[in-house]
DNA sequence: ATTTCAAAGTGGTCTGACCACTCAATAAAA
DNA sequence: TTTTATTGAGTGGTCAGACCACTTTGAAAT
C-alpha cells in the first residue's frame, strides 16, 4: 500500500474534503483527532499530519493543542500572507501592492457611482453628515464602504490583504485639505458622476503620495 | 526546545524562506535534503517535512521522489485547485471569481492603452499578424500580453489564479465571431483609444458569457 | 567505449514513544 | 451542599529510527 502513483498526503486531503461533506461539519466544528483518522484512513499518523499541516498553512483548518482540529471559516485563509512574504521580495513589488489596491478601490467606485441604487445607499449621506459634523472620518473608513457596497466579497477580501501589505502611511485623521477631497468623492458618488468621482479620487491619491514623498 | 509558542513547522517555513534567500536558490534549483534540513535546523525529519508539504500544497515546491525537493516556479502554483473545492461553494463566490478577473483584465488594458509606450509594443502587431495569417491566438493569449505589459506582476499572479479558480468555459480556439473582437481590441490598443478598447472588451465578454448560457 | 549493476542518496511512510496542553470527571476541602 | 484541587483521558507537537521505492552515479565487467 505504500507504493501509490499519488502521494498519500494528497489523497488525505481529498478524504478529509469527502469526511467534511459527509459528516457535514461546519466552519467551526471539530474534525476528528489525527490519531482516529489515522485509524479510520488506514495510514500513519504523521501521514495525516501532512496533510492537516498543508491545509493549516493554507488556513482551512485551525489546530489548537490540547484540544483539536476545527474547520475554520474560509473567509479568513491566509494564503496570500504565505505568498506574499515568498514574492514580495524586492521594492517593485511593493509598488505592485499599492497599485493593485488602487485598482481595487477604483473599481468599486466605478460600480457603486454606476448603479442608481448604489450610489443612493443611505450610508453616503450619513458619511457627509459625520464628516461635517465630526470630521471623523479616514479614508480607510470610505474606502471600505465603497468595497462593502460594491458588492464583490473577494474583491473585498483582496483589498483587506493588500491593505495589510502595503505600507501604512497615513493612519490618523484627516486634515482639512483631505476633506475637501472625501466630501467631492462622496458628493460625486451621489450624484452619479463617475469622472467626477475617478477624478477626485485620482486627485486624492496624487496628493496623499505627495506627502508621502515629504516625508 | 519543543516548547514553542509559534508552531515548529512554521518555523520552518520562515528557516526555509531565509535559506532559500541566503543561498539563492532560484525557481527549478534543488533545496537540500531533508535529511540535512533537520539536521542543519536541529529539528526532527517529520517537522521538516510537514513544512515542505505545506509549501508543496500551495505549489512553492516540488518534491520528485528519489531525487529531492526543488522550488518552483511562481507562476505555477496549485493552491487553486484546493481552495477551489473547499471555498468556493456557493455560486455568489464563483460570479465574484469571474468579476474580480475581469477587475484585473480591464484595468490592465487601460493602463497599456493609455501609455504610449506600452501600446506600441511590437507584441500587438505580433499578435494580430498572428490572427490573421494563422488564428491561432486564444482569449487567453491576448489577455495575457495585456497582463504581462501592464507590467504589475502581482496583478498578474491574482490573474493567473482567479483563472485557475473559475470555470474554464473556452479554451478551445476562436470563431470567427470571437476573432473579431480580438482583432478590434488589438486595434484599439495600439491606437491609444480607451473607451474603444474597454468597449470591445465589454461587448467580448457580453458575447462570451451568452454562449456560456446557451450551454 | 559500452553495458551492467550495486551502492549511496533521496523522498514516502509507518511505528512507537514522549511532551505540553485542555477539559471534564472525581475527590477533597470548605 | 458548594467550592476548590487533583487526576486522568484525550489531543496536538515533536522526535528517532526503521523500511520501502525510486533515481543517480560510478565502478566493474564486457
Amino acid at each position: 500500500m505504500t507504493n501509490q502513483t499519488t502521494k498519500m498526503y494528497l489523497q488525505i486531503v481529498r478524504e478529509l474534503r469527502l469526511l467534511i461533506q459527509a459528516e457535514n461539519i461546519k466552519p467551526g466544528e471539530k474534525l476528528p483527532s489525527e490519531r482516529e483518522l489515522a485509524e479510520r484512513l488506514q495510514v500513519g499518523r504523521s501521514t495525516v499530519r501532512e496533510g492537516l499541516r498543508s491545509l493549516e498553512l493554507l488556513g482551512l483548518i485551525e489546530t489548537k493543542r490540547g484540544e483539536g482540529t476545527f474547520l475554520t471559516d474560509y473567509r479568513k485563509h491566509k494564503l496570500v500572507d504565505v505568498l506574499a512574504t515568498f514574492i514580495l521580495q524586492d521594492s517593485k513589488a511593493l509598488e505592485d501592492v499599492q497599485v493593485t489596491r488602487e485598482l481595487h478601490e477604483k473599481e468599486a467606485i466605478r460600480i457603486v457611482v454606476g448603479s442608481s441604487k448604489l450610489n443612493q445607499l443611505p450610508v453616503w449621506t450619513s458619511l457627509l453628515n459625520q464628516l461635517t459634523e465630526e470630521g471623523s472620518i479616514i479614508r480607510e473608513d470610505l474606502i471600505r464602504e465603497i468595497l462593502i457596497s460594491s458588492n464583490n466579497r473577494l474583491s473585498l477580501k483582496m483589498w483587506f490583504l493588500l491593505k495589510q501589505f502595503g505600507e501604512h502611511p497615513f493612519q490618523g485623521y484627516s486634515t482639512l485639505e483631505e476633506k475637501g477631497y472625501i466630501q467631492k468623492l462622496i458628493e460625486a458618488i451621489i450624484d452619479g458622476e463617475i469622472e467626477q468621482a475617478l477624478g477626485t479620487f485620482a486627485a486624492w491619491t496624487d496628493w496623499l503620495s505627495k506627502g508621502r514623498e515629504i516625508i
